[in-house]
DNA sequence: AATGAATGAGATTTCATTCAT
DNA sequence: GATGAATGAAATCTCATTCAT
């Protein structure tokens, strides 16, 4: 076309760009609420301040919206996972100690949570979506893990021990966390003490783990 | 359960009574398949070798099955647990053993774990369903546990920590292990060796809760 | 199953033989009307006296009905068309006659009229269907004709054409009859003696291609 | 056609009184492809290269941009008639000849064929339309042409006939053809020869129609 | 004049549930 | 007791149309 009219104003731009997002946090909160099947997308829709037809402009289908979701989010804990592993320094019940408790604070706080929760109970519906997240999230999580505990293995703080395992152990808990807070947190009056738990956890981990003759 | 009319005939008599408890296996496979709204009635029909009409001459509705199903299985675990409880003779750390690869067990070779997964998977849509479970199965169990752990303490074995967390760090690895079956394992070509990682997890539980002075 | 109930009593098999063929009856007439993005299952159900549900019994969409549909009358038409053939005794030009005066008939008293109709209208949407009924329907019945002709050109009852194009001469009115009845018939109120056009064809044919030193 | 209003910028105003008109040849590709109802108004802008917004500068509706493409279609078609009955000159068959052919090149060429196809193909939906097309369209062109025949009834050329019919004869062949290429030609790898189908129309109804005695 | 994001009515399709047989 | 044809509410998705920019 000839002219180029001073198109796309900035409210619309801005509009625009923010309209993807506005929708997976809503699809989100739907999803994290309902689990996929028996989220309408008149209630995303609804949430994100829009009508059903204008998720359509942006996603293709609602299975696209959810995979979206979930391709969104492993970006975002895979670059948590990584920066994580470059601050290594110091102990390495020191790192450790430091990862669980800030997989915890987002276990507790984030949203996000809800993810994962929804990866688990969507996977027979999706397997495609539970590989993805297997070998982006978890693998990728047990491996840096893995490569931590060897290391402290190596250099005698921790004694010999299958590292792969080990890895799982330390994020069993966190697991639990996630269930309890996205599964029954809202069901129970009696309050779960997170913190007390993953440090009582970190604890079991130090004794459980430490080569004879480290101190506590 | 539902009650069954008499009738004349064994045979009849036989099959008539097996009915439910057909649908409910049939139900448990698909429900865990799915997941409670990707489920359709017509499955669960045919795998259970009868037409849809049948399922609702035993249950008024597919959230009705869904309920029995949970209510068989949770009084099947409930029993599970007492009996185990009962059993309590020995150190404790032999009965933590005992439990934990009896729990083990099930997760890894019983078809019911599926029930757990769909409690999670459909906690959003049934609430009721998640507060029950919670408190028919999560909690008493918790509560063994704890007594467990705390007769522990008292007998010099254990050190002093809080019963209730350590009991939910002793079944945060089963979780895992469960989740694990249910989610990712058919996607995964490297196999996960339960037994080895179940062992670890006793073994590190055992180092990390001793009393000082306490031998291995 | 063990025992076979005396299943579906008579009333009900018979309506479950008859559906699809009510279902493409009211099919027909929606789709002549409305063509077929315009036409409704509502309307097709409405129409064959079910709800839409049902259609969905019987058929996995609304595309497979129209194939369906397509595939019903090409086979219908092929009967036909075979039978003519064989029918082939006497004089080239009675042969034509009988065949163009059949032809005429159906196209001026059938229901099915509206199918070939609905092919030209709807050969943008689907294009295997053109190809199908081109060469089921149209190709055939070419050859058919094409193969009359020839011999009619050996026996001198015919003068020296090419076949082909007079098969398609000798179909083209009534292309033209059946456009008329599906399209402008209902829109006209100077009635249109399709007998008497179709009489005046056959006599400018009789007239067009007779051989040199053949009597009228 | 709509009038639009004035502006300064003579590229300006080329554009715009060209905006409707390259609409309408868009919306032309877009029907003869696909049918009036899948038609897209997405599809029809963008082949016109504007956008959805635009269209409804010019046109109240997609109903209206099908109407105003009749329109202005059958005046075309009605000057052409009216210019090709003015030129009548020599023998009738020498008229018809040169009409047929015009018409047949018309049909072969012009994108315009699909006109027809679509008032066919639509006729159910918008029967205004047919009823439009068949008055401006085919009565006059069947009126003219039975003028002609009978003119050359009138001079001993042309045998004793019924000129309407004669007329509707002298055009099926060109319906055909119309037909063949908006809904089978690009399915069939074997080519049509249209011109020899239409010179053996011609022929065949020359020696159909012509008086006794007169020559070939 | 033109844009294009947003709308929402209406279409197709699915499936839990009913009920005549 | 069992069937399975039929239902119809409710879901997803499409697209003609509007309107703020």
């Amino acid at each position: 076309m000839d002219q180029i009219v001073e198109k796309n104003s900035k409210t619309w731009q801005r509009r625009k760009q923010a309209r993807p997002g506005e929708i997976l946090d809503a699809a989100l909160a739907v999803f994290a609420d309902k689990g996929f099947a028996a989220a309408r997308m008149e209630d995303i829709a609804a949430k994100a301040g829009v009508t059903k037809g204008t998720i359509y402009l942006y996603f293709q289908s609602k299975e696209e919206v959810f995979k979206s979701l979930a391709r969104q989010h492993v970006s975002d804990s895979l670059a948590m996972a990584a920066e994580e592993a470059r601050r290594f320094e110091g102990s390495t019940f020191d790192f450790l100690s430091v990862f669980l408790q800030r997989c915890a604070s987002m276990i507790l706080t984030s949203e996000a949570v809800a993810l994962p929760k929804i990866i688990i109970s969507e996977s027979g519906n999706f397997p495609e979506l539970a590989v993805f997240w297997r070998k982006e999230v978890i693998d990728k999580t047990t491996a840096m893990l893995s490569g931590v505990i060897s290391k402290g293995i190596a250099r005698g703080e921790i004694r010999d021990v299958p590292p792969e395992y080990v890895a799982k152990l330390c994020m069993a808990p966190m697991l639990l966390g996630l269930i309890w807070r996205t599964t029954f947190a809202h069901t129970d009056d009696t309050p779960f003490d997170y913190e007390a738990f993953m440090a009582m956890h970190r604890d079991v981990l130090h004794r459980g783990l430490r080569a004879e003759g480290q101190a506590a």
